[in-house]
DNA sequence: TTGCTCCTCACGTCACGTGAGGTGGC
DNA sequence: TTGCTCCTCACGTCACGTGAGGTGGC
């Protein structure tokens, strides 16, 4: 057998490769959430014994998770979503799906604002009463 | 023995009681809600044979218990406030760390609000660029 | 030898949902 | 007998957190 490379990018074939370390601290994520998505087939780095090492289309999948989550998505939608931007077919049924889904999650979105605000009525309306009530006990 | 009173309000001491399912329907939370609840002590029905009976207290405790969920509180955060609630003591001191922990609340509101706007731009920018995406797909 | 980075289980968290299987009185 | 309401386990869900215990190369 040929040496193999211990560390890092494999200059030979160029192909640029992270270790779990790397996109933990460039995407400030843990290193169990980069083994969940593996375990949860959202990302499949390559071995080298038991070192993960992820390639770039791994790093660009692990954007795209991440920016799902920050809109809200399940990792089961991501998944669904990455799915059909792996299957290279009718590109065009591809990205409608996807604004579909990005269009549900908008309304998704749009009911938690309301949510949320209707929370800090309510908050401020509760502490408004504690305060009197403190109020009326100075007196 | 006597005989016992089979159903509902118990007229001879005047104790108003609720069986589960009409707490259920009346706040519109599942059976499984109520006994979670009180399992986590935060509500303690007395019992008839095997049946919950729950008191004017306890619907008042479950009252206070829908609104710290709505404001988003944990239960665990709910269920200090309500110790605090019962103790009767200095009402003052009580009073002053309730709204303590409404003004943390508040703060942690805010920050959702913001990160729902934040995540309401984003995914309204995303699906700008896959629409341009597919326009151009048809040209 | 120490330190760093990596690894694999596997149980814990939070607030319930969801059956399975059974009881009691009209 | 059927229907309704109630009951008790107890496992499942979601997205990881958090040890425990161990390896490998500088």
């Amino acid at each position: 057998m040929m040496n193999t490379v211990t560390t890092s990018n494999n200059l030979e074939d160029h192909e640029i490769t992270y270790r779990i370390g790397e996109l933990s601290s460039e995407f400030d994520v843990t290193l169990r959430t980069l083994r969940f998505y593996e375990d949860k087939e959202l990302l499949f780095p390559k071995r080298v014994g038991n070192t993960r090492l992820y390639s770039r289309a791994d790093r660009a999948r692990l954007k795209l998770i991440l920016l799902g989550k920050r809109v809200g998505l399940s990792l089961q939608d991501v998944k669904e979503l990455l799915s059909l931007y792996d299957a290279k077919g009718d590109n065009r049924r591809q990205l409608g799906a996807a604004v579909q889904k990005g269009e549900q999650q908008m309304s998704v979105l749009v009911r938690q604002r309301e949510s949320v605000e209707k929370a800090i009525a309510e908050l401020n309306d509760t502490l408004g009463k504690l305060r009197s009530l403190i109020a009326e006990k100075e007196k």
